[in-house]
DNA sequence: TTACAAGTTT
DNA sequence: AAACTTGTAA
């Protein structure tokens, strides 16, 4: 429990998902099979897995006595806590077809089947610490009834459901690490994950979600939003601090971000006329560019901290950073600076 | 079995539906409850429940030594056979919101928890027939799949799900016949009810079919098109006539008749600007009429068969049929000539 | 009845 | 990514 690599990710190769070339794959997709095109893309997530590989159900879990939290959720309200609990999200992961973030909302959109690669981290190096990770309705009126999954997706014939504890069977959510526990306090339900200390060089610890029903489930969340609420733990489920996220699971992350955002910033205006204006904007010739490099190639490392006005500029910004040590990793051959520098740009809340 | 008493119908007040005004209706509708409504109206279907009410599991069912027959369906063509075997729908029933019938597309649009209230007709007054009536995929390459409920409709806790026999749960449909059985061969289901004689002074025998699930939901039917296939069957189980009937259950009975009438006339088309000019015409001052009367009422009546070029000229003659004779009902008092020839009215396939 | 929401198809 | 479908809400 004192190093990184009690933190496991669930092997893809020991997951039952029928293979991407499965002739049946299109015929099965009924409405409810999972698009598992993520999880087959070998560099999905590669960089979280670390090398050890772990069977699914740990022989020597990590124990607390009880997964009963002492204080359950009456607020969403940010909590940092004694110990500065925080929460990121790696950039590079933000805006992807499969996940987009909003900064503008502070939500995200995911598709079913995907991972969402959190990162978190509290400023204690000793003691053990635990996550819960706990989804609710957004809307206070919604707040006490539980959020489930809809029946179809609960269908034990589902590839997905099978190989499963049946603890898990009711989570709209799992994690990618086998060691947490699938709770159910009166039908809320909610996962518990130890919490080790981030390895040497890393200032947080990654925990990914992975998603098996959708916001517009009928008999299910049934098109309310929803929230994950993140608590820190003590050993004895205490709660020492508390974050939240809106989450959206769906099938159109992309379209539905800017539909909100949309919405945001021109309530009730017509949203197909804004968009169309906005989606088509009139062109513009690039303008001319020196791409003349003449820049001795520099080995030093500078921190930047910067505020950036606007999410496009923010993310051109990330974009031009990204590509800028590409560019010097293909002309060094060093890809480790790269990888790490990547890797060191979140987006934080 | 000799009589048109046995033809029942489920009443209404033995369904275990919650009420309509149960401040918890709206929250429960949680996108798979049933819409009741039409169940609540107390005429719906009245003229088409008998006197004698009957419990819903009847204690002398009408025997038959098995369910099976003798061949499956493996073709959906017409065949009326030696009986002449015949369906038709009440006109009035054919323009409903909840129950649209499209003449173009000889296709049936019923929004779930309604009512689709056949008449079957065959030439024999002699010997025991049955119906037997099987959903399956319009499709060819999806006929030898079995029409299902999805899961979420399967659910136990739903209202509508309880109080029935086991063999019910998996049947998209059920009918409003008590007798009927509910069969299952190797997934394929169907139902096989008596049907007994007309009562003297009908041509034909009602049977009503209930919806239990959509066309459009993930995990059963998933918006694959289907259709109805009636069979006339001797005691035997032996095949004595065909009939089919494309049915859809929806949502929107009329929206989507007219989208796919739209479709079949203007296919490639840009269908939501077609809808609006067709939906918005100019305005046109009514014609003047001279509605003075001075006809003397006649207490005959006189058969009238006539073939009407355009839907809505088609529909207009029987509303303005049936509006004539309500006139001369109201006039004279004589409510059952109404009732007789209004039921008359039946569009025939 | 219209507009919207959100999954699926092209 | 755009268009279409189809359930739901206003
Ligand atoms: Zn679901
Ligand atoms: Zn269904």
């Amino acid at each position: 429990m004192e190093n990184y690599n009690s933190n496991f990710y669930i092997p893809h190769n020991q997951i039952d998902f029928p293979s991407i070339d499965d002739p049946f794959y299109k015929y099965q997709n009924n409405g409810y099979m999972m698009d598992y095109s993520s999880l087959h893309q070998q560099n999905f997530h590669k960089k979280y897995i670390p090398n050890q590989v772990t069977p699914y159900w740990p022989k020597e879990p990590i124990i607390r006595k009880s997964s009963v939290c002492q204080t359950p959720i009456v607020t969403l309200d940010d909590y940092p806590g004694e110990f500065n609990f925080q929460f990121s999200l790696p950039v590079n992961e933000c805006f992807r077809t499969n996940l987009m973030y909003s900064k503008k909302l502070l939500k995200v959109y995911i598709k079913m089947g995907h991972v969402l690669p959190m990162r978190f981290s509290w400023s204690s190096f000793h003691g053990d610490f635990w996550l819960r990770t706990t989804m609710v309705f957004r809307e206070d009126h919604d707040r006490s009834i539980p959020v489930q999954r809809c029946y179809a997706h609960m269908a034990s014939d589902l590839p997905y459901n099978q190989n499963i504890n049946a603890s898990q069977l009711q989570h709209v959510f799992r994690t990618g690490n086998v060691r947490s526990y699938y709770h159910c306090n009166n039908g809320i339900l909610s996962t518990l994950t130890p919490l080790n200390n981030p390895v040497v060089g890393l200032k947080d610890v990654p925990i990914d979600f992975l998603f098996y029903c959708k916001n517009s489930c009928p008999t299910g969340i049934n098109r309310r939003p929803t929230m994950m609420v993140f608590t820190l733990e003590s050993q004895t489920g205490q709660v020492l601090g508390r974050r939240s996220l809106q989450v959206q699971i769906c099938s159109c992350p992309k379209r539905d971000k800017e539909r909100d955002e949309n919405d945001l910033q021109n309530p009730k205006a017509k949203r197909s006329q804004e968009k169309k204006s906005v989606s088509n904007p009139p062109p513009v010739p690039p303008p001319e560019e020196d791409t003349e490099s003449s820049i001795e190639e520099d080995q030093n490392v500078y921190s930047l901290k910067l505020d950036v006005l606007g999410e496009e500029n923010y993310k051109a910004v990330l974009k031009y950073a990204y590509d800028i040590m590409a560019g010097y990793a293909v002309r060094t051959g060093n890809f480790e600076i790269l990888k790490k520098c990547s890797e060191e740009l979140h987006l934080c809340f």
